[in-house]
DNA sequence: GTTAGCACTCTAAAGCCATGAGTGCTAACC
DNA sequence: GGTTAGCACTCATGGCTTTAGAGTGCTAAC
């Protein structure tokens, strides 16, 4: 790629900046009289119509101003633009509403999280739920309810718990129930969700049938209440945000937005997909794989619970997004979740 | 109010009929052609004119058609509507996406219910979650995790279960947290989440400190988790169904429609305002309190766990809406959501 | 290399007209 | 008296033209 001049830099992110504010194409007259660039309308023009052939910039019509490509925001991103920091006030927001009360639990925090979020960067957020399935078993416990029903408890070092309603088997004694308890908890302990395969789980009733002759029904909720939570949630803030955007002022674009807003599972292979990543990831309109997306911005974190990488934190806005301000927020929030969680 | 004549009877469930189906507003001709009145269009003019005077149709403008004034809604379905049986594959549909699998929790059966019931009606739903204060006691337990943290949990009769994560306080052992847990087992079994007040709590603790001394830790952790739950999740389905109708196609509506479901307590006002009401309510235009909704109608019918009135399901359409089938729809379904969670 | 000037382009907003659906009224009809 | 045909009138809608304004590209002068 051909490096640009100092000059076309100037001009690149006078554009980009002015485009950001406004929504406005911007044209060569503007960019003259706000930065003082010491340049006469026509010289800028040039330099643009150069932009433009390298791709930087493009033009909605021949007698509008410019606006940045994709490749433009992308340049810009890459060596224009400094990372904000973060305004004292919007700081203490978000630490204020993650630390509120010491003792929620993880999906409040979650929501939390998300709404301070949107709120603060005027997008949309999503973030994407602790995956259960990447962290370890710790403890598991069968609370008897009455005669014919028990509450299957299950804890992991993340702090994730999940319980379950279960039949009891009418001829599992409560002593019964209890050594088969503490056999599976000396099993399973130390094991991430994900290795507890249903390999290991027929392994271990076989393990168990050759001791007692029972306990059919204790297997099945294990396999129930390990599987079935497979689908991690997405939590989204200020779904209504994105619309405020100029660039979704047509009824037609908002239905798809809002469509792929439902369609969680969508969300989650997003969010997913960056969950390995280190640092902020941004990524520019067609860059994204997901097609109802390639007229955004996805700008994704990764927040870990314990150094555990477990989630994804996301602000979804249109590509002309003030990227130096919403890095900024995402990063700081990603640590701040991070520190709350764990 | 004056009786209707069985003429105008018919020419109002003519103007409903055909302007819930084609959202344009009904004209004579469309009237006299569609429906074998037998009558030319002059006549119906006449009779439109008065249906207009007194306050069952309206005009958008002198030269279009009619359109059902809220009280013209209301008179359709007080006399002249009858609710329609649901189509077999309807039921059945429903039917099976409550039912998928018995041991589901509470929470996946609403949102399965949300979704089904978005789905076949085409609007969007909503579905306050199960009241947990109105729920009664049944047991609660503390299970330590390790040395300074322990999960507490606590069951209702409706299968409510929560749980939460606390400090232990070092001086509490085992055995005397048992003592505890016992104890408090004893006290509050039987009682509902509501009648366990903050000066009960009180009560409890000064009886327990003369027995022995310690728990201040303890008491806290009843407190918050049984405060803090309070506010009553509300599960929505197809929000964005309600912007297909052709009264929304406006952007500022939309906003504002979509700004309403992002607020989960003012859905709770609405819904929880029609929990104790028997049967199905039909909420048109402004006999909503809430502003927001004054252009649609909401039909809303509460349903049961265990012969106990916990939550509302409800269906929000435009005050357009096929009142005869929504009506019949929330009618089934609130009784199969009731069987399901029971 | 830079800049002033000018003709040219193209969108968005405003104004205009034709169309057609539907009405209200009147006079005739049964 | 109730019903109907006929007609003039109203008004939203969509297509068309016009205008204003912003911005460009190019050329010629500096």
């Amino acid at each position: 790629m051909a490096a640009l001049n100092e000059r076309k830099k100037r001009i690149l992110q006078a554009v980009v900046a002015g485009y950001i504010q406004t929504a406005d194409p911007v044209g060569s007259r503007t960019i003259a009289r706000t930065c003082r660039i010491g340049l006469s309308s026509a010289t800028i023009r040039n330099e643009m119509a150069d932009l433009e052939e390298m791709g930087y910039l493009s033009q909605p019509h021949t007698s509008a101003g410019r606006i940045p490509s994709q490749k433009g925001y992308r340049y810009y991103v890459d060596n224009l633009m400094t990372p904000g920091n973060l305004p004292e006030e919007e700081a203490s927001a978000i630490n204020h509403s993650l630390n509120i009360n010491k003792m929620r639990e993880i999906e409040q925090i979650i929501i939390n999280a998300a709404r301070v979020l949107s709120y603060t960067t005027s997008y949309t957020s999503m973030i994407m739920g602790p995956q259960y399935k990447k962290s370890t078993f710790r403890q598991m416990r069968i609370l008897p309810l009455d005669e014919k029903k028990g509450l299957v408890v299950l804890v992991t070092d993340s702090g994730f718990i999940k319980n379950k309603v279960i039949d009891l088997h009418q001829s599992l004694s409560p002593v019964e129930l209890q050594q088969v308890v503490t056999y599976l908890n000396q099993k399973l302990f130390g094991l991430t969700i994900d290795q507890v395969t249903t390999s290991l789980i027929n392994e271990l009733k076989r393990d168990l049938f050759r001791r007692m002759e029972i306990l059919e029904q204790a297997f099945i909720l294990l396999e129930e209440s390990l599987k079935e939570e497979q689908q991690v949630r997405v939590f989204l803030g200020g779904t209504t945000n994105i619309l405020n955007q100029p660039e979704f002022k047509n009824v037609d674009k908002i239905k798809r937005m809002l469509a792929l807003f439902e369609q969680e599972s969508l969300l989650f292979n997003i969010l997913e997909k960056n969950l390995s990543a280190e640092g902020v990831i941004v990524q520019i309109g067609s860059e994204n794989p997901v097609e109802e997306i390639q007229e955004c911005t996805l700008i994704t974190a990764a927040y870990k619970i314990n150094n555990k990488t477990l989630g994804t934190v996301g602000v979804l806005g249109p590509t002309r997004m003030n990227y130096a301000r919403i890095i900024g927020i995402v990063r700081f929030l990603v640590d701040k979740l991070s520190d709350s969680l764990s």
